[in-house]
Formats: C-alpha cells, structure tokens, sequence
DNA sequence: AATGAATGAGCCTTCATTCAT
DNA sequence: AATGAATGAAGGCTCATTCAT
C-alpha cells in the first residue's frame, strides 16, 4: 500500500514546522541572529538537529521565511487597502500608520525582530527592503499632501524617514517594556506628533476621530 | 633621560592600542560585531593576535571601550553645557540636537556603530543606555518647555522618544548614503519637524538661525 | 487468478529492484561509493528512501551485490567454459583474456565500478578477491604453458600479475574515454603485448584468428 | 622584546607538520580519503584539530601536498635525468622503469595512496594527471625504439599503458603484501615482461646489467 | 510493501582565548 | 611587551538508518 499523507499527518508536520518558527522567534528575538543556534532552535522547539532541515534549507532561510510570512503579506494589503481607500493624504497617512501599529502590537516578537535585527548581519537586505517600503508610504502621502497644500514645502523624503523613525522608536520602547499598556495610548500622541511635524493643521479633537479601521 | 624612554614608550603604546580601535571600528562598520573576528582585527591593525589581549580583556570590552571613548565623553560634554546655558527650553533643544548631529557628522563609523549594532548581541545593554540618556536630555527640555506652556501638554516621555527616533532614522540614512552631503541641509529640516511635532510654535526663520553653537 | 497477481507482484519487485540498482550503479560510477548517498540513489530511481532498506541490508551490501551480481556469473561461466575446452594453454589464455575483454565492454559501468572503486573502501576485499580470481586464471594457464616448455622459466605468479594489471590499465582508460571506440581495435594489440611479454612465441598474422570465440 | 622564531621553534613546528603528514598518509592509506576524518588523522598526530588549519587549508589541499611532496619532485628529476642521459631506447625505458620502482619501494605508503586512491574521489585529477605524465616517458621510449625499429609497429600509446598497468599492479601487490621481499626480485622479471611484451629483442642476461643507477 | 519524516552521530571548519617563547 | 602556535568548544550541515503510518 502506498504512503498517504492524511489530513492528521498534514496536521502534525505543519505543527512541527510551526514549533521550530515559533522557538526561533524566541531565540532571534531574546539573542539575536547571530547567536541562535540552530541546534538551540531545536532543542526549544522539541526536535532533533537534523529536523531543521526537513523544513528551512538553512538559517537564513528560516529568518527570511520569518520576515517574509508577517511582512510580504502585510505590505500586500496595505498597499490593496491605500489604492481603494478614498480619504485626503491626512487621513491615508493616519490610517497608514495606525494599521502599521496595530500589526506590530499583535505580533510583538516579530515585530521587533525587524526593529532591532542587527543591520549587518547577512540578512539585513530583507529587514532594509521592509523599512523602505513603509517609509515609501508615508512619503507618498506626504507628498500629496504637499500638492494640496495641505502642508509647507519640505523635502518629503526626509520627513518620511523621520516620522518612521519616530514610530519605530517609540513602538519599539512600547514592544520592550514589560508593562504591556493598551497600544492605543500610545497611538494618539505619536500620531499628532507625526502629523504636526509634518506640518499639518489638526484639530486635536479630530485626531482620535479619524483612524478607526 | 628615563623619563624620555617611557613617554616613548607609552607613546608607541597608545600607537598600538589606537591601531587596534581603529581596524575595530572599521570592521564592527563594515561587518557587525558577531561577524568580526579578532584575528582579522589585529590582523588589520598590523599586530598579532595575542597583543590584542594586552590591552582588552575580551572582545565584548574592546566594543564596550569603543562605544565608551565617544559617547561618555560627548555626554559629559553636553550635559556641562547644557548646565551652563542660560536659555529657553526651545533653544536648548535645539542646541542638544544639532551638536547630536555635529558629532555624529564628525564621528561617522562610531556613529553608525551605535546606530545600526544589533541591539540583541550581548553588548546591547551599553547602547541602550546610550540612547536613554540622550533621549533625557530631550525629555527635560520638553518638559520645561511645557512647565512653561510653550507647548501642548503631552506625554514628554514617548515625544521624546519619537524625536531621538527620527533623528536617529535620519542621521543613519545619511551616514549609510554613499553622496555625503553636508549635514546642515538635513538639520534645518529636521529641527523643525522635530519641534513642530512636539507643538513649538516655530517661526521658520528662526529655526535656522538659533541653532548656532 | 492467485497466481498471476503474485507473479505480477513478483515482477514489480524485481522492477523496483532493478532500477535501484539501475541507479547506484550510475551514481557510483559517476561520484564514486562514498560520495553517493542513499538519499540520491532512491531519488533517481524513482522510490522513497524507506524502500531502500526493502531490498538490501545496507550500503554496503547494496555494492556487494552490485559487483556479485556480475562477477560471480562471470567466474562461474569462465571456470566452466575454460574446464570443457580443449586447446593448448595459449589458446587458453587468449580465450580467457578476450572473454574477459568482451565482458567487460558490454559491461562498462559495473566493470568501472569495479576497476575503479577505491580498494580502501570498506568495501575492498570483495574487489580485491575478484581480481585475485581473475589473475588466478591467468597464471594456471602460465603455469601450464612453462610445463609445456612454450614459455620460459618464471615467476607465473608475478607475470599473471602483470598481464591483469596491463589489461586493467587499458580497459579503464578505454571505459574512460568518451569516444567509444570498437574493443576489437584494443583486443589484438593487447593479447598480443601480453604473450609476448610472458615470452610465447607468437606468429603475429596469428594472433588475430586464434582469439574467436 | 618581539618574539622571535628560533631555529629550535621552527623545528618543532616542521616535527608538528611532518606528524600530521604522517598520520594522514598512514590513514588515507588504511581507510581511504573520504572515509578518514580530520579528527582522527589530528588524534593519530596527537594534536588538537584546529591546529590541522594551521598548516594546511583543508583537507582535499593535505591529500594534494601529500601526493606532490613525492611526485613533483620525482617527475622534475625523472625528466632531468632523462634529459642528460645517453643510451638508446630500451636503456632510457629500463632506467625509468627501475628507478620508478626504486622510489616506490622506498616510499610505501605515499606509492600505495597513488595506486589505491579511488579514482572517483574529489582529489582524483591530480592522480591521474600522475598516471598520464608516467605513462608518457614510457611511452616517448616506446616511440623512438620503434622509430629506429628496435620494436615492431604498434600503438604505443596503447603499449605505454599496459606496461605502466602491469608494473601498477605488480608493485601494488607487492607493497600490499606483509612480507616485504626485496623488490630487486621483482625487477628483473618484470622488466622482462615489458621489455619482451613491447617487442624488444632482448638477451636475457642483459636486461640485468643494464639497469644500474 | 511502501512511504518519507525523524533521528542524532558525525563531518569540516572557525574562532576567542591561552601560553611558552 | 609582543608574538603567533595551539587549543577545543561550538557552529552549520549531511546522511545512513529507523519507524509510525
């Protein structure tokens, strides 16, 4: 009788798959890239050494394969959510940034596994990519924004990058504390902060109204 | 004539250890701190590595001294003259950011090596407190200036932590661009997002000029 | 109705078999016994590594049987043939060295395997026995060719030796060559080289007719 | 006060190479090279495995060094001596030959790693390219006695391998034999064999006197 | 009978650190 | 003070073999 890979079988080996993504993001996490070792990985996650490699074709790919599940799949629907949004640059850049914070607050670990990774170890490139893309974001409706007039004149890149600066910085303080305060304490002060930096006239009452998603 | 000797010596001493900071600096920049192996330091540094040894205890210390030469130094630095500036909150803060941003200029590598370094390694502990004590400085400026009601009253705390964010997003893509442009095109700018977004009422031509030091 | 399922079943026994030995034998003729592993093996043959351990012990039994397979029909029907011929000991060894030869060439695979192999594999002794066979005929016939006084006194040991080590060297680097080139352009010379050197004296327009078979 | 390589420290390095080498050739001898590991050949030099990198670059470059330590310089000098020497075909083939032999018997180990090493391994080119540089003086000889028709017509490409054939396997078998009879009894029968499979006239008691060297 | 996921020992190699010189 | 050879633990990865399905 031939092997038949049944539903259970499916189930457990995806299980298994999922132990080991879920010890390295542990370990990436707690230790870095660099010094998780693979070995570690999988004594965390339940497995022999050799399992490893029934899943991930080493550990770069397993790094890659971790960023790419949370962020591929987020940048796709921001990017489907933003074309088929009708708003000014106001309230896209609001929507932007609060959809990006919310995602972060629920998948911490991952989260700040692109906010802190080293920016040189190999596998930087992935982590850089991601970081320009949300910066792209922003500055798009900046720029907008400029054109409308809605804003002074300003090198729209550069305030992109400090506003995503700010929000990484900030979340990132927030996904460290221990203390796991509601992430919509922090969403509205950031928001103003950003928005008021860029130049943009808020009613302050307003802010909070705006961003529901 | 003794005495002659030892400043010779210790001369040639200090040579060797600033030799050995420098191939350090160079490839932690180059290669990250994990990736930067010891021989491949004394090696560029033109010693061997058992020298290494004489004047650092291990590897972690060496990065620790690295770190610790710049940063103690340049806090001490701006927290004396903050301490015997007689200005207003708005001024201050501007003052710490643009010397933030001077130094930075002035020390690029040792810039970066703070900015980028994994913040997960063992040695992240340093760099952490580094930036907390930057991002105080920060925090007391806004929270005179909104003692003083120049601006909103807010969480000074996490406004601060913003504001060191985008400066440290900015400052790092400027550092890492290949085209060096001069740091003052990026200051201005900054500055002002930066106080706009903590709620400063800003005169855009002023911002330019109080900003001299 | 019983009968014919089980001879079916029978034969795709033998089929899967077959093609992993099929497959081995490619791969240990291209990268050598260590250097192939099971894994590739079961993969170009077409079943799932499992199914290896269905029809051999081990590794290294799956090479025994290899070289069993050919060898020991070969020796058998060598050893039979030579024992029902009646021809002087030149006719004898010319027959055995061109049966040889014929083999080997419709063989070229498993003879490479076996004139190749690393004789420090573990796997040695089986090769090393069957040249020893091999050279064992040879030096009967010797041995009864200096009986007869047709060659002069010598060491027959030594100089079987030296006529399967010439055959040896040509054959594999006939097998070698990509141009495959008919065996009969090899055989004459060859058969020739050998009764010369073993000191027969040859009518050379005879040793080409003598050798059919 | 810099540290200085005495003649003494030198020597022990060279005594710390030479055991490495040592314990390689004895193992790549006994079990092969793939199947002999960086571990036990350091254990066998009594040195710890990472000194193995010191001295060579890995372990395919040690078989190489191996392998060219002996051979190089045999072929340098088998050339030169050629070169220099003035005798007639079958004296220049008979010299190569013995004195072939000659180094053979006086390195036992570094000969047999040539005759044995699988021909599949990585490290085959190398032996190979061995085989064909001897095979080709054999062959060169072959050419001119023909040329001045000492020898019949032939393929002496053909001839060259068969002979270089017949001494491989003469001599592997005796180096692989416990009692290790002195090789002046193989020498002459087997010089006989070739010179007399090759075509030369030969009178017996000459084969003897001519091989001095 | 057949599968292929799982194992874990073992491989080659690197590297921070020590120590005799 | 300076050297660089020596160490050996630890790293990532492969593979023959087993076993639940």
């Amino acid at each position: 009788m031939v092997y038949q890979q049944t539903f259970k079988v499916a189930q457990k080996l995806a299980k298994k798959e999922k132990s080991i993504r879920w010890a390295a993001l542990k370990l990436f996490d707690e230790k870095g890239y660099e010094c998780s070792s693979i070995k570690e990985i999988t004594r965390l996650a339940g497995v022999a050494a050799g399992t490893f490699y029934l899943y991930f074709r080493n550990k770069e790919q397993l790094f890659t394969s971790l960023i790419d599940e949370f962020y591929q799949q987020m940048i796709e629907d921001m990017r489907c959510r933003r074309k088929t949004m009708e708003a000014d640059a106001q309230k896209k850049l609001s929507f932007s940034m609060q959809y990006f914070l919310k995602l972060f607050s629920e998948h911490r670990k991952l989260a700040r596994l692109v906010l802190l990774q080293s920016r040189q170890d190999k596998v930087h490139r992935l982590v850089a990519a991601i970081h320009d893309e949300l910066t792209g974001f922003i500055r798009e409706d900046l720029e907008e924004a400029m054109d409308q007039g809605l804003i002074p004149a300003q090198d729209c890149r550069l305030t992109a990058q400090a506003i995503a600066g700010s929000y990484n910085q900030v979340i990132l303080n927030w996904l460290s504390s221990e203390v796991t305060s509601p992430v919509e304490e922090v969403t509205g002060s950031l928001l103003s902060f950003a928005l008021r930096g860029a130049g943009f006239k808020i009613l302050e009452e307003k802010s909070e109204e705006g961003c529901r998603f």
